[in-house]
DNA sequence: ACCCTTGTGTGCGCTACCGAACACACAAAC
DNA sequence: GTTTGTGTGTTCGGTAGCGCACACAAGGGT
């Protein structure tokens, strides 16, 4: 296990981490440190990015929102990626919409920093495409879970993949805001969580949740955690 | 509407045929042509690809196959993209399973050719890179179209995506692997089909399908197909 | 002509989840 | 202390889709 991450410093990103002396003193100048906030929003889906950002402590969702306002979670992304891979990937806009699932430290690079060291096609632009690739196995793990799995898997699967995230074992997050993460009721998402409290597995009031059986949490879990952690 | 596809052109492959003529005349004489039948498995989960597909007229889905033998799919690629996206992003393996939804024509590429040709960071690169994103965006669409979309309007998608990349308006599909690839029952492919039917959209027999009123079915369909053919 | 496989229609009970409405409890604000 | 908002628990009817079982029909092969 590397070490916990750290808000302030840059490199407890794995992604600026994993950069070479030479390459991360190149980008260390251009970045910007900002603090995200519960619930703040970096990009609107349908609208050009400015910036592609490197979670330090952070939680980022990526929203999927739909017409009716209904919207499911596809994605989420830490201290262990980037948020904005549109960027360098050449398409203009998402789809999706990115909002800070956990507050915390962050760094930013504006849009023609992130392509000018893309287009070095050095060191950078491979972490950054291995990075989409595991991007997408996310994405594909989600897309079977939300079909196939119970309520209660997925709250499983999405407590453990936030903790994974985070140094510690307690989330601020309300069963509503898990809810639109999950693209499920409120009620469901209630449900599922006494039953959890009841199993001994977590604690929780007033959107604070405790982990207080992360192995047990993992046996209940669905295997899609299993797989997307291997990776 | 460019030219429709056809089996024996590599180029009828939008991305083979947006090439340079120079990197076209470097690539040509090493694809090579592969009739897929319906029901081949390109890629297992898990193993090591040894070619990149680029389809002409077959239509190839990726399935992400659990332990349990469930499944889903999580996107189809046509003459519009290329299987294989891992080779090139830098995994090794994908977690999804590549089979031939429809028979038709497909060149491939040996793994370490598309890499050298990704190695040169020139248009070819960009092309696969672009084409990637927009695969990203087709996952993230069929992820939330399974959580908040009735079978009935998935069905619709699902013909119309197929339809798109068929020169023609009947497929040569059962709904037995039509149920496999939304992974729903048969059971609710037949209702929902059997609607379809009714009100005059599709008429089908024994593993063909004939879409009969186009505008009709995209108006049953979600607004995912709509976002999809967009892009 | 015959099987026999393959594809499609149908019925039935069951469960997970939805939609909506409401009760309650805790916390911060006045 | 009282108010107001926010987070959580509970109830109830409704429905989409599941699992299973079975009936039926259209070909294809021998």
């Amino acid at each position: 296990m590397p070490a916990p991450p750290d808000a302030l410093a840059p490199r407890s990103n794995r992604l600026l981490g994993a950069l070479p002396d030479e390459d991360w003193t190149r980008l260390a100048g251009q970045l910007e440190f900002v603090p995200l906030q519960l619930g703040q929003v970096l990009y609107e889906s349908g609208r050009p990015q400015s910036h592609v950002y490197f979670p330090t402590t952070a939680i980022v969702s990526l929203l999927y929102v739909m017409e009716d306002g209904a919207s499911a979670e596809i994605a989420v992304v830490g201290y262990e990626g980037v948020v904005g891979v549109a960027l360098f990937m050449g398409g203009e806009t998402t789809p999706s919409r990115a909002v800070v699932q956990s507050a915390g430290g962050c760094y930013r690079l504006r849009a023609a920093a992130i392509q000018a060291e893309f287009g070095r096609y050095g060191v950078g632009m491979h972490l950054l495409l291995r990075y989409t690739q595991a991007l997408l196995t996310q994405m594909a793990q989600t897309a079977v879970c939300n079909r196939h799995h119970l309520l209660e898997q997925q709250l499983c699967r999405w407590l453990l993949l936030s903790l994974d995230r985070i140094g510690g074992d307690e989330l601020v997050m309300t069963q509503e805001l898990i809810a639109n993460m999950l693209g499920v009721r409120r009620e469901g998402v209630t449900e599922a969580a006494l039953k959890l409290q009841k199993l001994g597995l977590i604690d929780y009031a007033r959107g604070h949740i405790t982990v207080t059986d992360r192995p047990g949490l993992e046996k209940r879990s669905c295997e899609c955690y299993a797989v997307v952690k291997h990776e």
